[in-house]
DNA sequence: GTCTATACAGGGATAGAC
DNA sequence: GTCTATCCCTGTATAGAC
């Protein structure tokens, strides 16, 4: 049952509580980084923890003083990668949907961490990988939320039908995210963009009466 | 570089070719549907080839007489259950969209399954696994292709806009599926249908003016 | 032709020394 | 905190029995 060994740095990180371990989470922060690297290089197959130890120059156990567990730190990993993200989104939020530059952002990671997310999520899918399964519920739950709460915008600017779901369509809009990019990375030649840009239209008022 | 090792039973499938194995390919055919059976009660990660082999009784070496690798055999099976689906699916091609099928067909295959095809996909998104790659590009290629011709039925129908691009819509359609069945496998609480439902109502020509 | 036996390199997890 | 040593599992590969 793998009951509870108390991971040291576990929740820790919170910045206003009580005495802290500031060696600690510096050295785990560092190991977050460096293994970004190693994943956009070598991919998630390849990113064994014995290479993510050696791009440190640490071995392969130390990483389990942060890490109870290889998958542990793939999530903490995304979790650090979706951080990021939001914070450059920040500033450019109207009342435009803006699904390309979603786009974007899915686009920019590099390949190895676009990659390790796929293979994160289908993981997650196994029986067994229930951190990953609750990571990655919460996670498509809150961007659906983030989703409906732009769609609410859009629909009360009028760039979005007022006769449709919106909760639907939001689980919609990040289907699409999802899945076009699969295609796009199978095949660059798939126009992903175009794909976007047409739901996007769908979801508009009324198309022109001519 | 692993140069051509000459696998024994490659392609020799075909029915009408020269002097067969008949004993071979039944045999072959027989570890397919075991490791489907494992496959669906493991899921990806749990069927290893010794399991795959304890399964029909057999040491796992044997399996590779058949399939040079372990990632051929799982291409194989997600082969073998395409096969399965479009032998079904004859019969039921109407002018409609037909979606609602399509998303049957998607739930049917069990949650094992589901994991497998979304962890091989996964895997050919890695840097490596040409022969997987491969495989899912053309797959979603003729995905798109026939989801293409099923869009231009309904367009003549009219039950399709006529101002829209079909490629485009056509990989929608196919992402839509994708993107919607990660959400409701990882919760089952998502809507699946009413994101299906409401991607063919927005394809829908006019909306009731009122 | 088909399969078992066996070896190899590499993976994650873990215990205990320093 | 970090290491080394070890355990058990994996896919792959080869040799040889029948």
């Amino acid at each position: 049952m793998s009951s509870e060994t108390a991971p040291p740095a576990e929740r820790a990180t919170g910045p206003g509580s009580r005495g802290r371990y500031p060696k600690g989470v510096k050295r785990r922060q560092e190991i977050l980084d460096r293994a970004i690297e190693v994943f956009a290089e070598v991919g998630f197959e390849g990113a064994s923890l014995r290479a993510v130890g050696e791009a440190i120059g640490v071995s392969h156990a130390a990483l389990r003083r942060y890490f109870a567990t290889r998958e542990e730190l793939f999530l903490e990993v995304l979790r650090e990668k979706d951080r990021q993200a939001i914070a450059e989104a920040r500033g450019r939020d109207d009342s435009r949907l803006g699904l390309a530059e979603s786009l974007d952002d899915y686009r920019s990671t590099v390949p190895g961490l676009m990659a390790l997310r796929h293979s994160m999520v289908a993981r997650a899918l196994e029986l067994g990988n229930e951190r990953s399964r609750d990571f990655f519920r919460t996670r498509y739950a809150s961007l659906r939320a983030e989703a409906l709460s732009t769609l609410l915008l859009a629909r009360e600017a009028g760039v979005v039908r007022a006769d449709i779901p919106l909760e639907a369509a939001a689980a919609l809009l990040i289907a699409t995210l999802d899945g076009l990019s699969t295609q796009w990375l199978l095949d660059p030649g798939v126009d992903i963009h175009g794909g976007i840009v047409l739901l996007e239209r769908l979801l508009e008022p009324a198309p022109a009466p001519r």
